[in-house]
DNA sequence: GCGGACATGTAACGACTGTTACATTCATTC
DNA sequence: GAATGAATGTAACAGTCGTTACATGTCCGC
């Protein structure tokens, strides 16, 4: 594993405990053993920094997706959903959400500085539910509802640390979904 | 109306422009037609000026929810989150939920600043909408979704500014909602 | 051993930050 | 009319910001 990629992680780590609003790259330098000179030299700006961690962000996110995308064929839409509420809400992953959360936020009031790194967040997320949900000619919108339910819960989720309400939340909507038909 | 106050509605109509996570006094007041001297003189502190701004968009929002909180049990619960999404969809009041937004996602990241402009915002709106639907032992769950839909949606019309779709998408919610009876 | 590319440390630059000291104006009150 | 207190302008403080210039070290190919 070269400096950089070390260093990358280290960041990342960073990242995931302060957030990007208010970064400073003295103070991330120091926690990741080196100096705000070496981070320049690593990746060439702030600017390039963010992008790169934001990648990684981005990447492991997929991966941690991967499983339900794949299968998504073989379940009910009403089980992935739960799969993606089981991922958004485990412990290892709720930094990596307030961090997604906070860029999209941070992207409302500057879109020119971090709407690229959005480019992949909500369009991707939409594509998946369609492919899982029945494709009649209320599907695009279905997909948007089930986003939106997700999206929502996860930031109650993380703004009050009330699991238990959130999640009987989810369950509401899926049995909803299935009186439906 | 004091000095103050007019500087007052001045800086609320800035960070509704801007935002708060990078708030400078400097520029503000340049476009508030006065100094940073002058801020600080007014409000006591960058925090002060924060804070009072603040109140000031939670008392324009309130006032603006209260005729739907009045007439709350003279209408369908249907009606009532139409209301809301008639409210928080308008051009007029965009802004003002992209600085709520905005205040919830900074909370997340760092509690001991802005935690304290939190205070009112979800457990209040889940008030209303606990009132609005049956007292039955589902109603705090069900509030809970509601409140999700609503703010999901409308994070994701703020993102991608297409009202048709997340407006088809509360259509949609409601539906299932009186199939549920 | 030598040269050359790369890694790293030190220190500084200029710009910007919130805040404050000092001086001045202005209106009001005794 | 003098005095007092608020409003305001100017300039500066000490600190942080991202970035860079310069020097030193370190390792690899020849």
């Amino acid at each position: 594993m070269s400096a950089r990629d070390e260093l990358l992680r280290k960041c990342l780590d960073y990242f995931l405990k302060h957030g990007v609003a208010n970064l400073s790259l003295r103070p991330l330098a120091a926690a990741a053993g080196t100096s705000a000179r070496m981070l320049i030299h690593h990746f060439g700006s702030k600017e390039g920094l963010i992008a790169a961690v934001m990648d990684q962000v981005r990447a492991r996110l997929q991966s941690s997706f991967e499983p339900l995308i794949t299968d998504a064929s073989k379940r009910k839409p009403g089980e992935i959903m739960l799969g993606f509420w089981k991922v958004v809400t485990s412990r290892k992953y709720r930094p990596y959400l307030r961090l997604l959360f906070e860029v999209q936020i941070l992207a409302l009031q500057n879109p020119r500085r971090y709407q690229r790194y959005l480019i992949d967040t909500s369009a991707t997320w939409l594509r998946l539910i369609r492919r899982a949900l029945p494709r009649d000619k209320s599907n695009a919108v279905m997909a948007t509802l089930c986003l939106a339910v997700v999206d929502g819960l996860t930031l109650e989720y993380l703004a009050t640390g009330n699991l238990s309400r959130t999640s009987k939340a989810i369950d509401i909507f899926l049995t909803l979904l299935r009186k439906q038909k």
